[in-house]
DNA sequence: TTCGCTTGACGAAACGTTTAGCTAAACGTT
DNA sequence: AACGTTTAGCTAAACGTTTCGTCAAGCGAA
């Protein structure tokens, strides 16, 4: 593999010229210039990151964790930050936390191992877990998208998760539901916990009753939603709306609400957090309430980066609004 | 950020004798190891990658390519790749090209200046700009996964494409359908062109007609696809059946069917390649062809583990088989 | 005691960059 | 002509590791 020094020898220059004319930090004349390009294009040289980045004292890397790549929503921000950090000439280093606070923490030390200049973190653990992320005493910058509690001591970039539930049940409220159930997540998880007494407080302002039999608390994933609604839909009286607070949970209902041979919305009206890229592919469309992932992605990535260039100010936290998208999937009640 | 040097001195001994604690290439005593893990634990000191990478001449990176990560297979790929390079030391650099051979190129680019020990691509563009992929100089290793073209000079990993069209073909016709449509993804594109012979050819074997009219040739996403089964569904006779070639044009098929007030497997029956991890969502449960996304991630990365660990024998090509996965959208035409 | 041998620990030289500091040539002033 | 000033380009010292060769101490054998 060519080095400056083989460049240099090419060109007949010196290796400081050669790097002075790949920074442009220095002033190199047209014709050196000229024969340092040429030795380069003729030797294929590529710059090696990790001599330039021990000497400098950072990198072009940036550490990305995620708990679980395989759900649309995580893929989606996993998407628009990686593109986001090539524009601005960084790469991202993925690592998988598979929903485990464990692998999170030694994921991110790996990223401090390869000198990130700065990681974001979606954070999978409860509030506890979160708080050590806090205390993180690495010096590598670090940011919180979509599921920080407040008080962590980072930057965080969240959705207002209320609002989010708000919304969602208001829309079924306005088709005069009155039985609805609601899919919770893990309890523990800041998210789950917004997302309740959001879907509690639209109820109340409307002067609906909130039932406990009707909320169902589970863990975030298909197979336990789906034996909720099988339980709910088995219920008497059955509820005639759900109100669901992820996207892998939507799933477990659909298969629910097939096995049990009934149908959306004529039998049950559903909505959910988090749209889908297919969820205008299934029939009848659902009717989701949609994060701004890319806003998510950006605000995250930006705010890595003023930190990365020094930014020494207070945490911030940035909320962003939901948006529903009105589909088939909540109509009135039988 | 402490160094070696740090923990050294704190531990009153040699910055040799740390780094033999550490790697365990040279022998020390209990007592002076013990004395040296008690200060990186006061110190929390990590080892930076890029020195030793630098001196070693080799990182623990790798590189990851992938046209677009949002595509479900493609996103599960990125999982099994990612969770089998760290259970080998290794972390991986996330690059998307966007289905751009340019910016293909350029990701890999990145990867070779970040000192990846190797990179994994899925190459996006057509048979020419394969080509130019398996002329990669860099000397950094390199191995194409699920649609690399037959004569790359790389090791490359591919699903048994001919066979995958052919199961799902054989399955439509098994149900006494004889007007069969396809979707065909972008003609320049090796996969798209194997999964039509693989069609064609199950056709003959079972002396139906192959007609031109009935194929229609996209660009393997989802707005392409809805148009075309949109134009299919109005022609008359219209098709009993589509093979769709892979996940994105099922997507456009099912919106396209319900947007013509159509139902499957009443109206139409359909069998597609790529399994989803939703397919068990939708009504009816979708039959699909499932590629061996486990195997042919696990598959890439041990060839590439192979090269970086000095494997310097020819290429490989390495041919998994499909699997059949038989749901409710393929009946007996009305 | 002396000689070689083993062994645990160390010193110092790389690895490929960046960059501070220097040199010498070229120029404009007086 | 002598002087300072500018400037293109160079030299060499880092950055934090790994690793080769060295060294001193401890040992058994002669």
């Amino acid at each position: 593999m060519a080095t400056m020094k083989d460049v240099a020898r090419l060109a007949g220059v010196s290796i400081a010229t050669v790097s002075s004319t790949l920074s442009g930090r220095n002033f190199v004349s047209p014709e050196l210039k000229e024969r340092v390009l040429a030795a380069i294009e003729e030797l294929g040289y590529a710059p090696n990151a990790m001599a330039s980045g021990l000497k400098r004292g950072t990198s072009s890397l940036i550490g990305l964790v995620v708990p679980d790549i395989t759900n649309p929503f995580f893929t989606e921000l996993v998407h628009h930050i990686q593109s986001r950090a090539l524009e601005n000439g960084f790469n991202v280093i993925l690592g998988v936390s598979d929903n485990d606070a464990v692998r999170e923490a030694e994921l991110l030390r790996h990223m401090r191992t390869q000198q990130a200049a700065g990681s974001i973190v979606i954070p999978c653990g409860g509030e506890e877990d979160c708080r050590r992320l806090g205390q993180n005493g690495s010096g590598m910058p670090l940011v919180a998208a979509d599921s920080a509690p407040l008080g962590m001591k980072l930057d965080t970039v969240v959705l207002d998760n209320r609002k989010a539930a708000g919304i969602a049940t208001a829309h079924i409220l306005s088709h005069g539901h009155e039985r609805i159930a609601i899919l919770v997540g893990p309890s523990h998880r800041f998210v789950s916990h917004e997302r309740f007494l959001g879907f509690q407080a639209a109820l109340e302002q409307r002067g609906v009753a909130f039932s406990e039999s009707l909320a169902k608390r589970g863990n975030f994933q298909v197979d336990a939603a789906r034996e909720a609604v099988l339980a709910l839909l088995a219920s008497r009286p059955r509820p005639t709306a759900i109100f669901v607070s992820n996207n892998l949970m939507m799933i477990g209902l659909l298969q629910a609400v097939a096995q049990a041979g009934l149908s959306v919305p004529k039998d049950i009206s559903v909505v959910s957090i988090d749209d889908f890229p297919w969820a205008t592919g299934v029939t009848p469309g659902l009717t989701t309430v949609r994060q701004p992932v890319k806003a998510i992605a950006i605000s995250a990535f930006d705010c890595l980066a003023a930190r990365i260039a020094g930014d020494e100010g207070e945490p911030r936290r940035i909320v962003l609004d939901p948006e529903l998208v009105v589909r088939q999937s909540c109509a009135a009640p039988a």
